[in-house]
DNA sequence: TTTGTTATTGAAAACCATTATCAATAAGTA
DNA sequence: TACTTATTGATAATGGTTTTCAATAACAAA
């Protein structure tokens, strides 16, 4: 997924194209790690000066709404986006650098059928995280 | 794991025990789902008036200081305190009425290593929790 | 028990992230 | 090119959390 199609999917959904959308499409999309809207603003604001912090939250929610990004949940916060993944993918971050790795990895369907079974109820979703160190940040 | 038990360690780790946190402890250590700060307040109130919110905060963190609760993380905020299992424990979360229960279940080691291998993380520690519906919520 | 030290308290103020308001602007369409 | 209206940034408002501070009360020692 680039940039410029993240744009297209806001246009499509009847959003007009703006510079300060460019800037927030352009900084999040890229980026490797979640974000947060303080650092959205920032970041952004060195393509489109600009740019201000009201916008990138109005940006964040509507691309959260496309389910182009999607929030991470952290020991320290939860208020940090990242580019979703597609389809059902679960998030692996590394507590050093912040660098956010997907996996898929369904196997939890035996988990889940087994707990079910014990606790009477009825599973309809579940979150996965893991939290380690990535291959650059365990090397130093 | 009673109230009473809780205040001890707060005791035991040289805390003092007053009025106020006995209300707030009795309340958080009762309930089986999880409590915003301000849900706290209101009900530990019924219990000791004077009780002040600022004093729930500072109990709160202490008590997760200590282990013995633990925040809950939910798509609608994460801001929930619930009593913390014993050992390595997962969450389930009844999206209807909020119970949580608790379950062990490390058969994620297998998924771990695998998802190790293939990215290059050393991964040390993971998050899971499942959502669905309670017994008693899905009967209704 | 009484006393003294000091952690704890609640009220008020400060703080910070997020949201609402609003007039000016500019995107997209006709 | 002109027009409609979504979007913008600045400002103010909001709401949750933290800090400040003087008064209080827990509890250890006498």
């Amino acid at each position: 997924m680039s940039a410029e199609l993240w744009l297209a999917q806001l246009h499509e959904n009847g959003y007009r194209l703006t510079d300060a959308r460019r800037a927030v499409v352009e900084t999040v999309e890229k980026s490797n790690r979640a974000l947060t809207p303080v650092e959205v603003y920032d970041m952004a604001r060195k393509k489109y000066r600009a740019l201000g912090l009201v916008t990138v939250y109005r940006t964040l929610e509507k691309l959260e709404e496309l389910h182009l990004i999607q929030r991470v949940h952290q020991p320290m916060g939860c208020q940090a986006f990242i580019s979703a993944g597609e389809g059902h993918q679960h998030l692996l971050l590394c507590q050093n650098c912040g660098q956010v790795a997907f996996f898929e990895g369904d196997d939890l369907d035996v988990l889940t059928k087994s707990i079910a079974k014990k606790t009477g109820y009825q599973i309809s979703e579940h979150w996965l995280q893991l939290f380690g160190l990535c291959a650059k940040c365990r090397a130093n």
